[in-house]
DNA sequence: TTACTTTGGTTGCAACATGCTACCAGAACG
DNA sequence: CGTTCTGGTAGCATGTTGCAACCAAAGTAA
């Protein structure tokens, strides 16, 4: 099971985030919720995870409110695992982590998926962080404030 | 020890950042490190994580090219952690994770750390996922190619 | 309606990772 | 110099993961 979070850490939305999403498979389940998969089988396939693994997992991931159960949607009496819309919040990680991947772990010619826009089919425009003004920042233009307690 | 890439996800960018930093302790290492801490003892004391666990962390995160050791800054003979390039950009997964966080984790008035603009001292502006030619997207508005093999 | 397959699990066990505590060497400090 | 601070190791108990075997309910084809 996922660790809890540390005292010393609790104020921290970070902390909070990775308390929740912090491990090998629960970030991967998102990321094929994103694309498409429902089933429990769907999940297993894709990922190669063990089933008992896979069990506890989407259960964490409900009990935080990240997927919820549907009835499936062919009509049959099995279910669904579908994000939540604090789930699907979720989507601007995902697409960091992928632009992060993508520019850091393939040679330029290597084969990879990718994630497009289903309009026009390009990849996306990378990330930006701007200040609340509209300017491009990067770490240094950042700062944290420190809870004191 | 972090595991293996499993073979069956070894295309997906995702994944192989989650195998480089999918843990506990590796995003909280990166996100103090972003906040300024250099030194073990002040990762450890920040972190409050045992210092075997720490060793190997940074250890793992340093072998993978996202933490360098360099000569501590205050010339004493001692090293210090700083980021390489590579975990300079995982700036965006952060703040994604900070924001997410923020949105889902904490009642409006409860205290917590957060990122500000150093010029203004402003929050940080909600990151945005866009198409290449600058349209605002959703989920539902991305597709994700598989690699096939 | 009966036999077979698919789906979505559970259980038991072995291996591995984690965390705690104690210890320790070299550097800094007075 | 003697003490403290820093950055670790070592050993051991416990928790988590992963594999394989098993299983029941639902679906499917005859």
């Amino acid at each position: 099971m996922v660790r809890r979070t540390r005292f010393n850490d609790s104020d921290c939305p970070v902390a909070r985030s990775v308390d929740a999403i912090g491990d090998w498979w629960s970030l991967l389940i998102v990321r094929d919720a994103f694309d498409g998969s429902r089933r429990f089988g769907e999940f297993q396939r894709s990922l190669g995870v063990a089933k008992n693994i896979l069990t506890t997992r989407l259960r964490v991931l409900v009990a935080g409110g990240i997927l919820d159960v549907v009835p499936a949607s062919d009509g049959s009496s099995y279910h669904e695992y579908v994000l939540t819309p604090k789930g699907k919040d979720l989507f601007p990680v995902i697409v960091a982590l992928r632009q992060w991947g993508e520019g850091h772990f393939f040679e330029p010619d290597e084969p990879h998926s990718e994630m497009i826009d289903r309009r026009r089919g390009q990849p996306l425009r990378m990330l930006e962080i701007r200040s609340a003004d509209g300017r491009l920042l990067d770490p240094d233009d950042t700062a944290v404030n420190k809870v004191t307690r």
